[in-house]
DNA sequence: GTAATAGTGTCTATGAGACAATATCCG
DNA sequence: CGGATATTGTCTCATAGACACTATTAC
């Protein structure tokens, strides 16, 4: 079927990242600024070729996380999200993009001082309403990331990758309202949370608020799926509003 | 940081299926015999490399899918499952694998007459719990597709891709049964697919069984999210069985 | 005290699971 | 009719969601 001659092609292969984050109660994500062609001043994911043969897939994304957002690679979320090697997604030939999905808590302020210092957070339905166009495939890609993350929040404890190391539930709450865009009633969170094995722990202490009782802190706990699972109403927040 | 003579570096791609089917009431998974170097010999999923630099991934997968089993393209699910490119899984040198998941319903018989005519369905189980060795790193990425498999059994409608255009709601419960190794109460399953919408539409048809009343026959309904989902017990059938 | 937010209790509707009962075929 | 399998009905328990209520801070 093939003859003796023929050899496999070769490929380039670059990691991209879908960042998130929650900033201002809102779902964003890291974009930097193209400084070359292709695409050079069009908003694209972080991302790059891979160094060299030997460096394993994985390293290279915790390293453009480092280099593009300054982000220390233990306190993050991250996954590998898909493949997207679509001939013509790139006019430099064919290249192969595996994308990564990482979250991150919310951070001192993005970027300033590192190789990439064009990064920004943009809240992420303004970028998917807008015009604005990404380079590449990085609206797909991007689209397919959130839908991820909106996915793993119903059966795994992904939420608190958003949080810091120690969190109220309220916050744990917002990051529900702000990823699935619907209203949840604060007493049921509290009791589904607490009730569910595994999702955060109790670490004793408490942070005062502005106004009000302090509430009490937890950390993430120990178990990673979560059963049973958070039920994400289809209900848009929108509707819900415009009901009350 | 890097200095104009810095090339990226290319990378050979192949693409990998784990091919999975209901046979004899057990969840298999076709595999192939190597017939070259290197892991001649051993079995190993089903794969090879693009055929050239402009096919597109899913093509690839589709393709190796025809050739190493004889499957129309179209009678099946398939879907991306991972990436494997950990230096080192190939002694050929940096072959990055783009693995598939593809569902399968009952065939005829498998593969006589084709480009791989070694290729054999194996129960899942056996081969996992077996000293078999797969090549390269085939034994995490079938372990990964048969948990994949499991999982979405539970949010999604990927259990009719099991069966054939037709099915009784019986042959879709051995879905469940195989794929979880879990006993499941027919009537509250019958109730249960019933209830879910899109799952399944009847298609007015029955089929007679060798004893017993007829059982209507489904085709797969418009939905591809279960909604509300099936559970997935943790306790084993094992132990379940042991009770009665 | 009031205001504000954290956390608890209680009721109701819905769905899962156990399992009795009925329906429809074959012989 | 009896035997087997399909399909329906009913009951009980667990959990989601609505929402009244109590607790603890700042002022």
């Amino acid at each position: 079927m093939t003859d003796d001659s023929w050899q496999p092609p070769a490929i380039l292969l670059t990691v991209d990242l879908v960042i998130l984050t929650l900033k201002d109660s809102r779902l964003q994500i890291l974009l930097v600024e193209r400084g070359t062609e292709p695409f050079r001043g069009a908003l694209a994911l972080p991302g790059g070729f891979l160094h060299d043969a030997q460096e394993p897939i994985e390293t290279a994304a915790k390293r453009e996380l480092l280099e593009e957002s300054g982000l220390d690679a233990e306190t993050f979320h991250l996954e590998h999200l898909g493949v997207y090697g679509t001939p013509g997604r790139d006019p430099r030939g064919r290249v192969v993009s595996v994308a990564h999905l990482a979250i991150t808590p919310r951070l001192p302020e993005p970027t300033a001082g590192t190789d990439a210092a064009d990064a920004y957070w943009h809240p992420v339905d303004t970028i998917l309403s807008s015009d604005v166009e990404l380079a590449f495939d990085h609206h797909r890609i991007l689209t397919d990331g959130v839908e991820r993350a909106r996915a793993k929040l119903e059966y795994s404890t992904l939420a608190t990758a958003f949080c810091g190391p120690s969190f109220t539930l309220a916050e744990l709450q917002q990051v529900y309202e702000a990823v699935w865009d619907v209203r949840l009633d604060p007493r049921n969170f509290y009791r589904k949370v607490q009730g569910t094995d595994g999702f955060v722990v109790p670490d004793g202490l408490t942070r005062k608020m502005e106004t009000g009782r302090p509430a009490r802190l937890f950390r993430p706990g120990p178990g990673k799926i979560l059963h049973p699972a958070m039920i994400r109403t289809v209900e848009s927040a929108a509707t819900q509003g415009s009901t009350r």
